[in-house]
DNA sequence: GTCATAGCTGCGAGCTGGACGCAACAGCGA
DNA sequence: TCGCTGTTGCGTCCAGCTCGCAGCTATGAC
C-alpha cells in the first residue's frame, strides 16, 4: 500500500489524501466495486471527493498496473487490485456471478495462441451464460 | 427474411418500412454492425428513421431470437444475426479482432458446466488480449 | 520554517450510448 | 374503405464517464 504511494512518488506523483483513502479502500475492498461504490466508501474517509477525482485516480492507478477494470455484465465497470484478477461468469437470467480460477482458460488460452497468436485476458470481460438454477429451470427465449 | 416478417406477424406485429430496411441491412450485412451504423444503412434506404426506431427495432428482433449484440471492446454494442454469432478476440492494444469458433469453447465449457453447473455462452462479450503482432512488439504496461 | 512550482482537485459542462413517454401516423384484418 | 392498435418520430432524460479550467496543496529546495 505504501509501495503504491512510492510508485506515484517515483514518477512525480503526490500522496494525497482522496489518493491514500481510495488505495486504502481497495486494498480493504472484497468483491467488486463500481468506480460509484469506491467514491461513496473514499467519502467517507475524505468528505468532498469528486468522482473526476475518483476516476482520474482509479486511470492513475491502471497505468502504474495496481488496478485492473472489468466489465461484469451491461452496469458500470468493476475495479479490482490487479493482483486480485480472476474472471467472471454471469447468469444472463439472474445476474449470480460465478468467479473463475485463471487455470479453467489454460486449454482455452493455448489454442488461441497456437491457432491465432492471440494472447487472452480472460479478466477483462465477464462471460455471460447460464448458471446452474437458471439452465435447469431452462427458462425459454 | 420474410420469415422473420412473418415471425412478427405471428405475433401480432406488423411489417414496416423501417422494419423491412433494418432485417434487410442485417441480412447483407458483413461484420459486426453498431446501431450507428445500422441506422445509417437503414437511412439509405428509408429516409428519416429515428435511432429509436433502430433500437427498439433491434430490441425486438433479440427477443424474437433473430439477431443478438455482442460487446466488441468499448465502444458500442454491435448487432449482428444470431445464427451468424461466434466469439470474438480484441487486441487490447491495436484493436484488431479475430473471430473464433464456438469449437475454441468446448473445452472450457465443459469445466466450468462440471464444476459450477454454468451454461456458458461465448459469443455476447468479447475476449480481450494481445494480438500476435502486439505481444511480439511487448509494449510495456 | 517558508517558498515556489507543478501536480491535483472540485466544479461545471459536455459527450456517447441508449431508454422512455406521448401524440400522430399507418399496416392490416374485417 | 375503415377502424383498431402497433409503430414511429420527436423530445427529453438517464447513466457512465471525460475534459477544461481556475484554485489549492504536497513536496523538494533553500
Amino acid at each position: 500500500m505504501d509501495d503504491v504511494l512510492a510508485s506515484f512518488r517515483a514518477r512525480g506523483g503526490r500522496a494525497t489524501p482522496s489518493r491514500r483513502a481510495l488505495i486504502d479502500v481497495l486494498f480493504h475492498a472484497e468483491g467488486h466495486l463500481s468506480a460509484e461504490e469506491l467514491a461513496a466508501a473514499v467519502e467517507a474517509r475524505v468528505p468532498g471527493v469528486n468522482m473526476s477525482t475518483i476516476y482520474r485516480n482509479l486511470d492513475d492507478l491502471q497505468s502504474l498496473g495496481v488496478v485492473v477494470h472489468s466489465h461484469l455484465g451491461h452496469g458500470p465497470a468493476t475495479y479490482q487490485l490487479a493482483s486480485t484478477a480472476h474472471a467472471h461468469f454471469i447468469c444472463d437470467n439472474c445476474g449470480a456471478t460465478v468467479e473463475g480460477a485463471d487455470e479453467l482458460f489454460q486449454g482455452l488460452a493455448r489454442t488461441v495462441k497456437a491457432k491465432f497468436g492471440f494472447s487472452i485476458d480472460p479478466h477483462h470481460f465477464a462471460i455471460l451464460g447460464r448458471c446452474s438454477r437458471c439452465s435447469t429451470v431452462a427458462t425459454p427465449a
